[in-house]
RNA sequence: GGCCCCAUCGUCUAGUGGCCCAGGACAUCAGCUUCUCAAGCUGAAAACACGGGUUCGAUUCCCGUUGGGGCUACCA
């Protein structure tokens, strides 16, 4: 093992840039991965390189294709195409096969027959005397004809890998030089049989076949990097340039996990988080771009606010942060209501449909979503802001009154605004109605037309809700008003 | 337990030895705005974990302590 590596860049200049997501179909897309293709997406984008999709199913016990499905629609909803077809381990057992092969020819690797249960205690006696658990390395021993006589009698075997006893040093982007001490690893095991490789051994192969120039990945994996830096010796293949992301937390500081937060993208996306919000947010997690300077001004800003393009220029693997991220859903909606707002009217309709009752009809959508479009965190709440818009929601007569008002007094002033409703046409209302509102006081006027209006307590003002409503319908709701406070 | 990573307002962060009695954003609180709500605007409160060094000078560099996290599978 060689140190020296470390000042040898791994991907010399010149190298093709190739990035990869790695994601294993064992649920739905998770924030985590999805914030980790983005960061590669935007590196590969960046570059000018290739970002790869690669399908981890080699536990056939926990992969379906419905999450491969789940998480393919997770990166195309986002936008992140990827360059190249999307591969699976499942594909490419020959192609493990052949490394393995080799690995066990060369004496790097071995079969194991040692059982689960005495691995496992084994395992337990080492932590208890307080010493890190590692295999003994006891099958090392047995010759390769003896091994092959035993497995040819049925005895239930694995393959380990010969982790040789030495300080690896690797270089990460972002976290600088990072040394393990392998005589602490033991011998892992990389495949269950030679068609059965085991996530590690996978991945070393993958990248080095898929020509992967940067391995961006979660801090989770730090602990992997010196085992597959061992086999990418072991079978000479050149290694990649490593950069570790830091974990997106729970408000626990914990890994995120389904106690706290939704986990899923699909979730995100099902409650009506725009996509450009999520990017914005999950790209915020752990990253941010260099200050600007206002040209205008002189004045140094920090751009909260991105679009994907925007992103792709000021993009910076180096900005990356140490630190684990917490998740702070109050961010997320607020970036929500900022993309909603910068959103043209007609797309954010669009975007809306999938949200909407059957029976609204598109006219009044395009009316009542101007108005509503400054109150709405996430596209769902739409239905509830703007429900009454078409169906006047049943309310009390109370809430007609403003105040210390008299119902009476109230009562006049909607038959005041009843008898302008008839004298002029919608347009130029206000105009009149402000006029009333300041000699007989604007609470008194305001108030109760909005409340007749709408039904509501809290909605837009009565002038924005007319020009979706229309003169007609708003006369037939303050005749209603009227009717209420009457009996 | 062992190994590894990390440490600036409640949260996301700017900051790479003096420009910082620390800047921005979200959240919070207060004020303004055609009645309410939202948005918007203005303002307030809010942080360099601790202890040693190094230095003329440390948020920034080094060491330690403490705290947090990750990994420690025939999962990925």
């Amino acid at each position: 093992m060689s140190s020296d590596s470390i000042s040898k860049p791994a991907a010399p200049i010149g190298r093709r840039i190739r990035v990869r997501i790695a994601p294993s179909p064992t649920g739905p897309l998770h924030l985590g991965t999805a914030r980790t293709a983005l960061f590669n997406w935007l590196f590969a984008r960046k570059h000018g390189g290739a970002f790869i999709v690669r399908i981890e199913d080699t536990d056939l016990e926990r992969s379906d294709p419905k999450y491969e499905k789940d998480i393919l629609e997770g990166f195309k909803w986002l936008g992140l195409d990827w360059d190249e077809e999307v591969y699976r381990q499942s594909e490419r057992l020959a192609l493990y096969e052949k490394y393995i092969t080799e690995l066990l020819d060369k004496k790097l690797a071995y079969y194991c027959f040692c059982s689960k249960e005495q691995l496992e205690e084994e395992r337990q006696a080492l932590l208890a005397q307080g010493y890190p658990p590692k295999y003994s390395g006891r099958c090392r021993q047995i010759s390769a004809d003896e091994a092959a006589k035993r497995a040819r009698k049925g005895e239930a075997s694995i393959i380990r890998f010969k982790v040789p006893e030495t300080k690896i040093t690797f270089t990460d982007i972002i976290r600088g030089k990072i040394t393990f001490d392998s005589s602490l690893i033991g011998d892992t095991v990389i495949a269950k049989n030679t068609r059965a490789p085991l996530y590690n051994f996978a991945v070393v192969v993958d990248d080095y076949e898929m020509k992967i120039s940067h391995v961006i990945r979660g801090e989770d994996h730090i602990a992997n990097t010196p085992k597959q830096i061992l086999m990418q010796e072991a079978l000479g293949f050149e290694r990649p340039q490593y950069a570790h992301l830091p974990l997106i937390l729970s408000p626990d500081r914990s890994k995120l996990s389904k106690r706290y937060l939704e986990t899923s993208l699909s979730d995100y996306r099902k409650e009506g988080y725009l996509l450009e919000a999520m990017i914005n947010f999950m790209v915020l997690l752990g990253w941010h771009p260099a200050p600007e300077k206002d040209e205008a001004t002189g004045r140094i800003f920090e751009p909260e606010i991105f679009s994907k393009n925007g992103l792709i220029k000021s993009f910076d693997l180096k900005r990356a942060q140490k630190q684990g991220a917490i998740f702070n859903i109050e961010k997320l909606e607020w970036l929500n209501s900022q993309h909603i707002k910068s959103l043209d009217n007609s797309e954010l309709a669009k975007r809306l449909e999938e949200f909407l009752p059957r029976d609204w009809p598109k006219e009044k959508v395009a009316a009542a979503l101007v108005v509503e479009k400054e109150r709405m965190k996430k596209l769902s709440d739409f239905v509830e802001l703007a429900g009454f818009f078409f169906k006047l929601p049943d309310y009390e007569a109370q809430l007609l009154i403003w105040k210390e008002m008299s119902a009476a007094q109230i009562l006049e002033n909607l038959e005041e605004l009843k008898s302008i409703f008839r004298a002029y046409e919608a347009l130029n209302i206000e105009d009149v109605i402000m006029k009333l509102a300041d000699s007989r006081g604007r609470g008194g006027v305001l108030w109760p037309l909005r409340v007749a209006l709408s039904g509501k307590q809290a909605s837009p003002g009565p002038f924005d809700i007319i020009k979706v409503l229309g003169r007609e319908e708003a006369l037939e709701r303050i005749k209603i008003a009227i009717k209420k406070l009457e009996s």
